[in-house]
RNA sequence: GCCGUGGUGGUGGAAUUGGUAUACACGCACGACUUAAAAUCGUGUCCCUUUAUGGGAUGUGGGUUCGAGUCCCACCCGCGGCACCA
């Protein structure tokens, strides 16, 4: 009897499907398409983690079984390789970023393919490439040229020490990762990407994709879509006027103080000369402190009174204007009125500073805490006595009429900060000319190609390590020929992600970023699959290029992914997040040398709920292993396979058919492998045996999950075509119905008989049934049941 | 803090979406095979009382319902995101 190798069968059959070319897309194809995406990794040294794999092996054998059912399937795969990682790692080692990059993609492939996952490698694709990056350049230049694409001074993270520019994650607690200095605000020159003026639609177009409902959710509140009033606070004794915005103007007669950002453009004026030396103090304490460490709510708020006052129109009160880091410069107009009765930072706020707390609505005990929800308002002159909700439109009417307000909208989102200060992104396609001013590259001179240096060091300016380059960073302005220097910013690492969906399509096109028959016969992304920690930014991003895109004609579809699906972190045996640092990293190779690609694919899906995170366990890899050898077993066993009819055998065959149908289109990997686990239990006891044809429908349900032996097996029961060129198979659905069924008999809810029943059995005959059972009438001790409720199919239950 | 999400045996989890709580798998215990171990096979395995019957249990507390792991309210804990990690 042969046993399980698994590493001669994978390896021989890896082989044979490459050679078949069985994976690949046909553009055009009469099959009905089906585009299945998995997130491209960023390839890091440490080589591909389980995490990535959960994802591969998953949607791949969704894939495989959708070529199966006659789809013309799209399955591609690609590296997202910039990033500040490998250019750290390259400063540290001095071997260069594209080298680092290109030896991490040959590991990755490698282990892919390893794997048995069915990615068609003919449409691979590169963010690194400059065949690749040439196109997200030409997007950035079609964004510049529509006005989306602008220059903003915005602030960075700067350590004076390291003389560098860092991320929010290289400073930790303030301190710089490297060299635990303090770190500081340093403001630049910065490209921006105007994403808000996509913001409605990027809400509004939710409604025509099938996300699950969370990531709808937090899309929605990432962009943060609010309608409110905007109030205009006139500043005593000066002709300024501070713009407020509020979702509760019913509230207004509640202020009893205005706060603004410390970056407010009317700081300076407002400021008395008594006052100035506390403010300027506090001012420069808090350019030291990041906005997550400023708007952290249990945080004590700090503030300092400016030592000018503005009028509340609604009531012609003069408020206190103070000055409070928490409020966010770039919202809302960069203050906020102080309506401490009914706001939780506002009623801190107040409480530290001794300002008055007013209510003005009821509802609550303000003098204890804040009432932040609706009422009834009070104390609010010609409005009170009003609801919340009437109020607001009454209000905001009245300041319009006044001309002291308007309607807005208002949106957390900002826009997109698109400029790195390093050396390892796509080169911004920018000439910066004395004479013509900001000027794109021309497109025929694409891709500005990112210059093979030795040397990518930081300057210690906080400008990228391209300017120095002389050579490079000079250049002849396209329109006057005149002297000009390049743009020396990068781009960030979403840049070449918030496209490459579209690449695959069309991966070699030097002419365009993809034909477009080839787009309009691929979009959008039918299904798309990544980590639940992309579900904000990276998805935003890539929506908004596309819409953008759509815009001007280039692509089919207004949404770039018809189906979103985000799955769970893997994280080691121990409870914690695989890390080097700890010491508890499992690598894929040396599960597959173990225990085969097969069983660590099954493992992958069956450990549990594709969307939810889970924990490593070598001993559960073992489980599956098993699993896989009973298979093997069965198949090994004649006296298993023969042509004898065992209907109760095959009933259940039909059933799994059925359950492994549903949950792979549902994404419940981990019940469709317990569903064959049960199967192969009960073909595995005495006496049960099937044909052979019925055992090869059992391989080709097994075989999205574990391919290799699916083959392997199949080839031995004498077939010479691949299983993978089998239609999926279709259950009986007269054989799946159960003839007989367990009744549950409940008394007031609680389990107390149970009796099997024929199918098609009426109300009547069931209550006659439950009623008669000896059980039944002990319990219920000659009293008469006051209800009785029926579910068919399931249960009775006699209420006493 | 804000937004999202989760909490079920010793462990990973299942539960027809309001209807038998603990499928499947791991681990453990006992048995078979073996000189022995591993592997494999078989039996048992939520807790309490018990020959049986019975009672209790899905993070905690309350509620709705004939019936709640599932719905509602409050609280506790874990995880992801928070805009320059990808």
């Amino acid at each position: 009897m042969p046993k399980y190798n698994p590493s001669k069968i994978e390896k021989k059959w890896q082989k044979k499907w490459q050679e078949q070319d069985l994976y690949k897309a046909v553009d055009f194809d009469k099959r009905p398409k089906k585009y299945i995406m998995v997130e491209f990794p960023y390839p890091s040294g440490d080589g591909l983690h389980m995490g990535h794999l959960r994802s591969y092996c998953s949607l791949d054998a969704l894939a495989r079984k959708k070529r199966m059912e006659g789809f013309n399937v799209l399955f591609p795969m690609g590296w997202d390789a910039f990033g500040l990682p490998t250019e750290n790692y390259a400063i540290k080692t001095g071997i260069h970023p594209a080298k680092v990059t290109k030896d991490n993609i040959a590991t990755f492939k490698k282990q892919m393919k390893s794997i048995g996952l069915s990615f068609d490698w003919s449409r691979e694709i590169d963010s690194t490439d400059p065949k690749y990056y040439k196109w997200s350049q030409w997007i950035f230049i079609q964004f510049f040229k529509k006005g989306l694409a602008y220059q903003s001074k915005m602030p960075i993270n700067w350590c004076p020490s390291c003389k560098i520019g860092l991320a929010n994650e290289e400073v930790i607690g303030g301190k710089c990762e490297r060299c635990g200095a303090e770190t500081s605000r340093k403001t630049l020159k910065q490209w921006m990407l105007k994403i808000t003026a996509y913001a409605d639609r990027l809400i509004d177009d939710l409604e025509k994709v099938d996300y699950v409902e969370k990531i709808k959710r937090q899309q929605i509140n990432w962009i943060g879509r609010s309608y409110g009033t905007e109030i205009d606070f006139k500043v005593v004794g000066s002709e300024d006027v501070i713009n407020v915005f509020t979702t509760r103007a019913d509230t207004s007669f509640g202020i009893t103080a205005m706060v603004i950002a410390p970056e407010h453009s009317l700081l300076e004026k407002l400021i008395t000369k008594e006052n100035k030396s506390k403010v300027k103090a506090y001012v420069a304490a808090s350019k030291k402190k990041s906005e997550f460490e400023r708007t952290q709510l249990d945080k004590e708020k700090t503030g300092v009174f400016s030592g000018s006052y503005c009028i509340n129109p609604v009531n012609n009160e003069k408020v206190p204007i103070w000055i409070s880091d928490y409020v966010v410069a770039t919202y809302g107009g960069g203050a906020v009125m102080i309506v401490p009765a009914h706001d939780k930072r506002d009623y801190q706020f107040a409480e530290k500073y001794d300002l008055e707390i007013r209510e003005v609505i009821s509802g609550g005990n303000v003098s204890k805490q804040s009432y932040i929800d609706y009422g009834t308002l009070v104390n609010s002159g010609q409005f009170s006595g009003l609801d919340s909700k009437t109020a607001i439109e009454k209000i905001t009417v009245w300041l319009i009429k006044n001309k002291v307000g308007k309607k807005t909208v208002n949106y957390k989102l900002r826009d997109w900060v698109f400029s790195r200060q390093h050396y390892w992104g796509e080169p911004i396609p920018i000439i910066h000319c004395q004479k013509c001013g900001v000027r794109s590259v021309p497109e025929k001179d694409l891709p500005v190609k990112l210059p093979y240096v030795k040397k990518y060091e930081p300057t210690g300016t906080g400008e990228s390590p391209l300017a120095d380059i002389k050579e490079w960073v000079n250049v002849k302005c396209p329109e006057c020929n005149g002297p000009a220097k390049r743009e020396t910013d990068t781009m960030p690492n979403w840049a070449g992600s918030s496209w490459y969906f579209l690449r695959y399509i069309d991966s070699k096109n030097d002419k365009k970023f993809a034909a477009p028959e080839k787009l309009e016969y691929w979009l959008p992304v039918d299904l798309y699959n990544g980590g639940m920690e992309h579900t904000t930014l990276h998805l935003l991003y890539s929506r908004f290029w596309h819409k953008f895109l759509y815009d001007l004609g280039h692509v089919p579809t207004i949404e770039p992914y018809q189906r979103r699906y985000s799955h769970g972190v893997v994280l080691a045996e121990d409870g914690r997040k695989m890390s080097k640092s700890f010491g508890n990293v499992i690598k894929p190779k040396n599960v597959v040398d173990q225990y085969g690609a097969d069983t660590l694919r099954v493992y992958e899906m069956f450990v549990g709920p594709f969307d939810q995170m889970i924990s490593w366990s070598t001993e559960g890899v073992h489980g599956c292993f098993r699993f896989l050898n009973k298979v093997l077993a069965l198949f090994n066993d004649e006296s298993k396979i023969t042509g004898k009819n065992d209907k109760g055998l095959i009933t259940k065959l039909h059933q799994v058919v059925k359950k492994v149908d549903e949950d792979l289109d549902s994404m419940k990997f981990n019940t469709a492998i317990a569903a064959m686990m049960e199967f192969v239990n009960i073909w595995s006891e005495n006496n049960r045996v099937l044909s052979k044809k019925d055992a090869q429908i059992f391989l080709s349900i097994l075989s999205p999950f574990a391919p290799h032996l699916a083959e392997e097996l199949w080839s031995s029961l004498d077939n010479k075509q691949s299983i993978f060129k089998q239609p999926w198979p279709e259950y009986d659905k007269k054989l799946i119905k159960q003839e007989i069924w367990q009744l549950i008999i409940q008394i007031n809810g609680k389990v107390r008989d149970k009796v099997e029943v024929k199918q098609g059995i009426s109300e009547k005959q069931v209550k006659e049934l439950a009623l008669a059972q000896e059980k039944v009438q002990k319990w219920l001790n000659n009293k008469k049941p006051k209800k009785i409720i029926y579910i068919p199919n399931r249960l009775v239950n006699l209420v006493v």
